[in-house]
DNA sequence: ATCAACCTTACCACCATGGCAGGGTCAAGC
DNA sequence: GCTTGACCCTGCCATGGTGGTAAGGTTGAT
């Protein structure tokens, strides 16, 4: 199978199946005399594999083990589950950090009146000096 | 106030001031007879300005537009909330992307074992085409 | 033989940020 | 005045994951 089968197998570019060639992700396959690079169907898996790693968002360190993980037949699932537990700990984090945003970004709006007047609580908190933001009609300390 | 002072007020580094004011984001300030760049106090607010609307994950190109609204004092606090509401329904968007990833390997990692044994879900979710792995204690077909 | 569709490598661009190099400036201490 | 150290200046390089583009080779079908 050429790199454009592959790509359209897989759902990943050439390009980037090239690049995860370069970068040492996935092994460098078997090339035709003209120097076609040429794939099989353990390949298309990997690249599958690959895809679906980055979907979940793990990062490409994290991929490298994991693949390394899955080429290991001999691997404990418990490596495994740690990465992926780590994962979800980076990944809840972030949605913390975006919902923390969020959450501030709302209470200003719903103090900003939204009309042609120009008085504007939400350019008024960038303006200023940090300050408590975050849903203050709670007031019972509760997250 | 040299760009030091002006890094240390703000919290934004020399290097960031600088390419701020090369896109355009700031004004270029005033330079001494050798070429220094003098701030006022009225440039410390915008870096903070910038700064806490970076802190609130705007966009480059929504701070343009931000630090625009902010120096037009006849500005429609409409325009302001409207784009506070488009930031905030892109964090939404971010959040619940990154919540269906962690749903899916919190699902996962429930499901292995976590032992010196290879059998692992994770890996096998990955290796084999895309299932509904959403919570599958739930089966009323809702998304 | 020709032509289109594919393949190859090797670049450039993005974007926000940090780092480094090479050189100028300023203020304090002597 | 001279030295020294802390600052400032510009300009270049690197990041990371992806897309684009260009120039040239291969393949297969007509």
């Amino acid at each position: 199978m050429k790199i454009g089968e592959a790509a359209a197998a897989s759902g990943v570019s050439a390009k980037m199946i090239r690049y995860y060639e370069d970068i040492g992700l996935i092994d460098a396959p078997p090339r035709s005399a003209s120097g076609y690079r040429h794939y099989r169907e353990e390949d298309i898996h990997m690249l599958l594999f690959v895809r679906r790693g980055r979907e979940l968002g793990f990062s490409m360190p994290q991929l490298r083990t994991l693949t390394s993980l899955w080429r290991d037949k001999t691997r404990a699932s418990a490596d495994v589950k740690r990465l992926a537990n780590d994962h979800i700990a980076t990944l809840n984090a972030r949605i913390a950090s975006l919902q923390a945003m969020a959450d501030t970004l709302k209470t200003l709006a719903r103090q900003c009146q939204g009309d042609a007047r120009p008085d504007c609580p939400i350019l008024d908190a960038l303006r200023q000096p940090q300050a408590d933001r975050s849903q203050p009609q709670d007031h019972s300390g509760q997250k």
